[in-house]
DNA sequence: ATTCTTAATAAGTTTTATCGATACCTTTTC
DNA sequence: GAAAAGGTATCGATAAAACTTATTAAGAAT
């Protein structure tokens, strides 16, 4: 048994295709069926059935990918012990970032943070916090900036900055005279929402439904950036909320309709997160130094309560 | 890199010498000297100081090395996947065991093990429990048998039994009267205990401690066995505790001289021990189901109270 | 029936792991 | 201070392995 040997195997295992996984891992596909079978061998299991179309894992294969997963982990490691030794911060790093946090923290610290480390080169990829984590864990992903806590297990997370919602609220709407709004205040049939899928979407519904049951039905509008939605806004088509990075570059108009809310706003937490291996921590406490340093600057509520990313189960 | 690479390096780590890790790894030493050159190399890193005698790990080394286990002990689990899968119990298993537990627990036990697996090699080692500890690191032991609590991280402890203490009282000492004996009765000053290393002394020191301050140079008859210690003491010289099991086996004269505790007795609390990587679990399952079976029917005490086995540090 | 897709097999090449012999470097011994 | 001993690195050869290209085989799709 090898490391490369495993590798392979998780490469078949992820595709359900040898020759997919052939090109993923730079061999040719009569090498992965050799190698694969050679491993079957040594085992005396079949870890693929071949009969299926497309190829699966058998039971045993199943449990043997998780610890191949894990192997093939932990020997990465060894060249992050390396590294970390030697004080290098380098090498590719995949970064995902949630749609709702990408625009705004991005360009905060981004330059900062490719010239402090020149040497790592990293990508980064806008995807939703469902996303994010599948990619966590099979290692498409490094870390990710996401809104917590997602209360996953497998996945570590390092607050970045909390997040206050502020009501964007046009001047035909109720709520307009009030100079500082309240969670109660809020009536989620004439809010406007980002689509499905959105974490930003599910904070919420989380917050409007501790108000007062809601019918699902009565969403109507919605849309995939906040742009949008303070345009439908103007319109009169309700009020919205935006994250509190969102509000520092509406224009000036736009601005009088902001209304803060009272003591302790609801906010959410925004954080680095990463698998629990623990995998390329140096560049994550990096990234974690310098995305906090930045916000640091730009965020400056003491007194917000965290509202929940996750889409609670609507039957209760 | 591969798993033979680390497996080598473990090796030489562990030997300080290229020359006996190539015995032991069944290869040459040129084989074991280009291969670890190649690692490092692959890493930029030295692992071993070679100007030192014995040859030394660097820094870097050090670290590598903890993580050179961890994968291949997660690499062995894979076989071990395999035959958990298969239902099949079988191969070599090195088991230790503390001398105190040694001739009376694997009579018992012992032939309906291997009659039940024959195809697992027992192979048993009598070890102290500090030995034990440092085997079940490294991975010369499988699992051993000894008095828990240990309060050992990396070590999982599955109960066996509890063994109550029974005082063995010649007819010449102060307390043969008493037909059971309290804990408050017991005067370190006279009893003989066994010499030092064993835990089953660490025990009684400590249950004797709790009772009154003592000096530590009062003890002067010491022993390796039981059987000696119950000679001595019928010669006058002291009582001695013995752990239950082992009464079961002295003669009938003798058997008069025992005085059990009044109830809680102090007992050890005798465990099942194996590293946390839990390699090799379906034997270690195997191993603790016939033993507790076995041992189900020859103790009966219901309240006891348990001793650590560890020596606490003398001066408090 | 034939075409496409995809895995297995075969045959040949390259790479690598290992070995035996030996060189080389310290440390110990006399 | 020369010789012996103990230990690692290096060299050249060899056998094993990993990989490649070309081809076959088996299903699924057209």
């Amino acid at each position: 048994m090898t490391i490369t040997q495993l590798r392979y195997v998780l490469a078949v295992a992820e595709h359900q295709n040898f020759t997919k996984a052939a090109e993923k891992t730079f061999v040719t596909q009569p090498t992965l069926s050799m190698q694969i079978q050679k491993l079957e061998e040594e085992l005396a299991i079949l870890i693929f059935d071949r009969s299926k179309k497309p190829i699966e894992l058998t039971e045993v294969g199943k449990k043997l990918v998780q610890q191949a997963r894990n192997i093939v982990n932990e020997s990465e490691r060894i060249q992050d012990i390396v590294d970390q030794q030697k004080g290098y911060i380098g090498g590719e790093f995949k970064l995902g970032v949630i749609p709702t946090v990408m625009p705004t923290l991005l360009p905060m610290f981004l330059h900062n943070f490719i010239k402090k480390y020149p040497k790592v080169k990293l990508k980064i990829e806008e995807l939703t916090t469902e996303a994010i984590i599948e990619r966590l864990h099979d290692g498409h992903l490094d870390a990710a900036i996401a809104a917590t806590p997602l209360q996953n297990e497998n996945i570590k997370e390092r607050v970045l900055y909390y997040e206050p919602f502020v009501g964007y609220i046009p001047p035909s709407h109720r709520l307009n005279q009030k100079k500082k709004i309240d969670v109660t205040d809020l009536d989620i049939d004439d809010m406007l929402l980002l689509e499905d899928g959105h974490c930003f979407r599910d904070g919420i519904v989380n917050l409007c439904k501790t108000q007062k049951s809601y019918d699902e039905d009565h969403f109507q509008l919605e849309s995939g950036s906040f742009e949008t939605l303070v345009k439908l806004s103007n319109e009169g088509l309700g009020m919205t909320l935006l994250p509190y990075l969102h509000t520092l570059d509406i224009n000036e108009k736009e601005k009088s309709n902001l209304h803060f809310f009272n003591e302790p706003s609801p906010a959410r937490e925004v954080s680095l997160i990463y698998h629990k291996s623990e995998l390329k921590m140096q560049i994550i406490e990096a990234l974690h130094t310098t995305i906090a340093g930045v916000v640091k600057g730009a965020i400056t509520f003491q007194n917000v309560e965290i509202i929940s990313p996750i889409a609670k189960i609507k039957s209760d």
